[in-house]
DNA sequence: TTTTTATATCGTAATATTGCAATATATAAA
DNA sequence: TTTATATATTGCAATATTACGATATAAAAA
């Protein structure tokens, strides 16, 4: 034990999962907050805008990248990393159905 | 090293990153989605749902209890857990936040 | 009171995450 | 080519999470 039982959910669950689990860590949130803000997207910047170590800033943009929440594009010997609203959008959806279901309810307890 | 770093972030961070950490796994997702779509919500329900062991998702509702994603209240000797919308709603207002100053840009690489 | 039912907690094994130094890779500049 | 710059990967230690059997707790039923 100890790994989560991914198989035992539908694919939805687990989607919804990933993506909040990426989100999941306030350096990842810095690194969204950080993109939202700026209009330069340089892998350097979010380096030099983190309190972390350039391997561990890496390792979060990878995490980011992997849940399709932000996409990296190369210029020249740098990369360029931005927000895919798509994925958050998934995310908001979700929330969105989540509230709109329960507020339909009559009282609960 | 191995644990995150909170003391180096902002509180709003740190608080959003709670709320989607808590998200972050599927069987918490399946405890919101039956929450969101029946009209009891007796602990042992959630625990006939969902394919884990009782302790185990006594520990997830736990969870979501802390994040304050949901609250029970004690019903005899059951007790009665529902969504408490305001946690939701941080975290839906955050993306929409984030999405917003997005769309307002200009194209990124 | 004894037993049953419902939930939480403890203890622990398996696994995952976080963070970073060291190093690799790959493009740009000299 | 050599050197500098930018980013990724590797390896590893510290810590956290996941899962569950065993057990505790506490109210309800018998």
């Amino acid at each position: 034990m100890g790994a989560t039982k991914a198989e035992y959910f539908t694919e939805g669950q687990n989607e919804l999962a990933r993506l909040a689990k990426a989100l999941g860590h306030p350096a990842r949130i810095a690194i969204l907050d950080y993109l939202s803000t700026v209009d330069t997207c340089i892998c350097g910047d979010i380096v030099n805008e983190l309190p972390l170590a350039q391997p561990t800033v890496s390792q979060h943009l990878k995490e980011l990248k992997n849940a399709g929440l932000i996409k990296g594009t190369i210029e020249g010997n740098a990369i360029c990393y931005c927000i895919d609203e798509t994925a958050l959008q998934h995310l908001n959806d979700y929330i969105a159905h989540i509230s709109e279901r329960i507020s339909q309810r009559t009282t609960c307890c």
